[in-house]
RNA sequence: GGGCGGUUACCCAAGUGGCCAAAGGGGACUGACUGUAAAUCAGUUGGCAGAUGCCUUCGGAGGUUCGAAUCCUUCACCGCCCA
């Protein structure tokens, strides 16, 4: 690959907000690359996670999807465990205060963390750090070093803390700290290119390559990701808003919560969460512009490439075929849970046993609005002895197989 | 230390003595439509019960009242302001 393949690839799925800082960004990492190509030595690239939660979603894997092209291109690549940042929290992406982790939570997500990112980086080649090993070790008189470089202006202008301070809401003179720890991870690596979300905007731009500049040495570059959004197209991936879809969901549902993004998004989701180069993404963008191809189809296409990059292409496919019978040929899947029936059960019994519903109401409810079938015919009362056994199906994708 | 305000169902949020299982929005679920969706439309969204019936819920505990999410006491947590 030559250089401007490399710089393209790099620079896919970024997002800075800004046409300036990323036509500034592209010619540094286009300037570092020639270089180090040069000097023959790889960039030293990483990217900080913050480990507070173990459960991730494919939103936490679009950077590391990033550091591996780094890593495939030959790039030292470091994956930075925030144990130490983690005390305080970001305050970036929240309009709400952070609370701070005790370190078991933080040690035990952090080692779970790690162990679901080697699905994407290459083990081998990554190194893994631990911020806390420089950063509980700064005296106060680094910190005062470190905190002549910012004005208070330069925080209460901030987006986040803006809203916050209107809205009533304390903002602690802690999390200001925040962006100073962030920046020091660049300077206490010495990296050349730091990747993170495009909310990372402060802490990567102004912090990390401010207080590298303070040090002595040269300013990062910032590789910032656009947004993943979630399974409703429009706001940002997140557990708490149920919009996500986990790394460690079966790849049938992986592969159905795939489908059902709106077709805006899923070039973003080419371009963050896929292998796909940018030639083959122009390609489907043609595709889909011309209407050469059925717009369903490339969303397949995603969903198989998805569900095999953490599932494997057997595991795909078969997901895929299951998604075909299920929703597309509106035939039960293959695979299903079993439930014994009782003898004397009705109908109800059946769906709560079954965990079809968790309620006797909600049974009533699933069934007066006729979401209950029997092999395909729709049960009309709950209350009356369970028919037969058969494919027992409440809404359009839960079945269950009644012996 | 002082003054004031808050804590409601999955989330946000209305409700200031009976008409409150509790408005509204979001989310979720079901149905129609469809390319699987999305969008749109209709419905459901505490539990139990063969209907207008009963039980549990409005931060915790206790009290006033025929009757409390609503009033009082107290405890806990949180926020704002003044020092």
């Amino acid at each position: 690959m030559n250089i401007d393949e490399q710089v393209e690839l790099l620079m896919q799925g970024t997002e800075y907000g800004d046409e300036d800082l990323k036509k500034a960004m592209t010619t540094e990492l286009r300037a570092r690359l020639v270089e180090a190509q040069k000097e023959g030595r790889p960039l030293r690239v990483y990217c900080g996670y913050d480990p507070r939660t173990s459960d991730l979603h494919l939103g936490h894997t679009i950077t590391m999807r990033k550091l591996r092209q780094f890593q495939d291109l030959g790039h030292e690549v470091t994956f930075l465990i925030g144990t130490g940042t983690s005390m305080v929290g970001d305050p970036s992406d929240k309009d709400k205060l952070r609370a701070v982790l005790s370190k078991e939570e933080t040690e035990y997500n952090a080692r779970t963390y790690a162990e679901q990112a080697f699905t994407i980086l290459d083990r081998e080649k990554t190194k893994v750090r631990f911020n806390h090993e420089w950063l509980l070790d700064l005296k106060l008189a680094d910190m005062i070093k470190l905190g002549s470089a910012f004005t208070i202006q330069q925080f209460v202008t901030r987006e986040n803390f803006r809203l916050r301070w209107e809205k009533g809401e304390p903002v602690y003179l802690h999390e200001t700290f925040y962006a100073l720890m962030q920046g020091y991870d660049a300077v206490a690596m010495n990296t050349d290119v730091q990747v993170g979300g495009s909310e990372q905007l402060f802490n990567i731009i102004t912090a990390g390559r401010k207080l590298q500049e303070l040090y002595g040495q040269r300013p990062q570059i910032g590789v910032l990701l656009d947004i993943l959004p979630g399974t409703d197209g429009v706001i940002r991936m997140s557990k708490s808003l149920g919009n996500h879809i986990p790394i460690k969901a079966t790849p049938e549902d992986m592969y159905g919560k795939v489908m059902s993004l709106p077709d805006s998004v899923m070039l973003t989701y080419f371009k963050l969460a896929t292998r796909y180069t940018p030639a083959q993404i122009k390609e489907i963008e043609a595709a889909l512009k011309s209407g050469s191809r059925h717009p369903r189809d490339i969303k397949m296409e995603l969903a198989r490439e998805i569900v095999d990059i953490f599932h494997g292409k057997a595991a795909a496919e078969e997901a895929e075929g299951q998604f075909k019978r299920v929703f597309q040929e509106r035939e039960a899947p293959e695979e299903m849970d079993e439930y014994a029936l009782k003898a004397g059960a009705t109908v109800t019994d059946v769906l709560m046993g079954s965990g079809l519903a968790s309620s006797k109401s909600e049974a009533k409810r699933l069934i007066d609005q006729k979401g209950v079938r029997l092999d395909g015919e729709a049960l009309e009362r709950g209350d009356m002895p369970f028919p037969h056994p058969g494919v027992l199906q409440a809404g359009k994708r839960r079945f269950v197989r009644v012996k």
